[in-house]
DNA sequence: ACTCAAATGATTGTTGACAATCCTGTCAAC
DNA sequence: GTTGACAGGATTGTCAACAATCATTTGAGT
């Protein structure tokens, strides 16, 4: 992010800039309106949003390099799809760092950041009672990365982007269906114990809120890969 | 990685593919011989690597979605040139990672792994007793990613492998001249507390570890970006 | 009816040329 | 002597055509 933003942004571009194209696959994959597995031809991107092959060529190339989208050789991109060890490295990635996230913001962190996440939970309850479930979801996710982003971490926050985005996909993939994405006061009770400056129940919470998330998951279904389907098939 | 790799690897390309072009210039930044905000011209690459001008621009643009190399709009790709700011967010978002990796290793690591580990670590002091420095910075940074490595995580390999890459880059910024990469005996303590099973000792032996490379920093220095030379005319 | 093989159609990967932009060196004006 | 603009050269961004590869369908053979 920070390396490829120029000093002089232009206010009409003939189209949406790569990262741009970047950041609507992303929303459309967190709020689960793009399915895993789904093929993304070029040209039907090209036509979606009117700009040339190039760009959308060098926006699946970012997307592939953060692990959303795979890329099959002379094949197409096609949205990821995890396996179960996937997930649980994903998941265990996130448990390494969203702990250290919420303790150093109970240490010290800007009011107008916890008042801006405060009401960010606001909108995000706002739109589950509303039934949004699209805007809940992707509420719910993008809730983990703001509380990175008050850290004023640029590096932690662009890696949880990604990884929260990933678990995205893994919920699509291995979410039972009734689970909705995270439970109804967990957030706030998060925010809660960051603003009360108690770093260790902040951190405790949030551990057993991944926890609680992972679990809902059924990680020993058919993956989706096609390793599966080869080891299957090579196991006669 | 995961995304990207095809069943079917050719033996025999016609040069060097994008990902292998990637690794070169990723172990020419650790090893400091491209030096922060050195020109990467396109031209200059395609010769470098015998490749077409497509293969050597997706590689540029992995590199600067991973943070090594800054790209400017028509004007071309630079190693990049990380502020303190930066830096520090680097340093960060190891610390929240790294620890919990040896703790992790301490916990239920394979002794095969760890003897591996174990070479790795004679082969750095090798390389540091025979003078050869490049090697040996070379080697120390990869010690660290091999640590994350023998976790099995690979979400956590990837990201450790961006951070330490950068952090060789900050260390050719604000590095004073005598400070050698990875102090004497530190990774081998770091392995002894593993291979003993204390994890509490090994994280905090990592913990120390960082802190010392980083306090060997000048992070007052005048970091690199624009962006401090325009506060500061900016500041009147 | 089922299996295997070849042809077809579509999609991706690559190459080359062209247009746009930026840096450098030169020259005139103050 | 310094500053400003301007032209030249070089590099990057983009586009269109071509080659290569893969999936699907069609057809023959058993």
């Amino acid at each position: 992010m920070t390396s490829m933003d120029n000093a002089e942004r232009l206010p009409e571009r003939d189209g949406p800039s790569e990262q741009e194209i970047v950041e609507r696959i992303y929303e459309a994959v967190m709020e689960q309106r793009l399915a895993p597995r789904t093929k993304l031809s070029e040209s039907m991107l090209c036509k979606a949003f009117d700009v040339g092959r190039m760009r959308v060529r060098r926006a699946l190339l970012l997307l592939a390099s953060q692990g959303i989208v795979d890329l099959h050789s002379n094949r197409g991109a096609f949205v990821a799809s995890p396996d179960a060890k996937e997930a649980r490295d994903v998941f265990d990635a996130r448990m390494m760092l969203e702990p250290s996230v919420v303790r150093q913001l109970a240490s010290g962190a800007r009011s107008a950041d916890l008042e801006a996440l405060a009401r960010h939970i606001e909108r995000e309850e706002e739109a589950r009672r509303g039934g949004e479930r699209r805007e809940a979801i992707r509420l719910s996710g993008e809730f983990h990365v703001r509380l990175a982003a008050a850290t004023g971490n640029d590096v932690v926050t662009r890696m949880l982007r990604e990884l929260v985005t990933r678990t995205s996909v893994i919920i699509g993939l291995f979410g039972s269906m009734g689970t909705s994405n995270c439970p109804e006061h967990e957030h706030a009770d998060i925010l809660d114990a960051v603003r009360s400056r108690d770093g260790d129940r902040a951190e405790v919470l949030i551990r057993t809120h991944l926890e609680l998330i992972e679990a809902d998951l059924d990680l020993s279904a058919t993956g989706s890969n096609s390793t599966d389907l080869a080891t299957m098939l090579g196991a006669r």
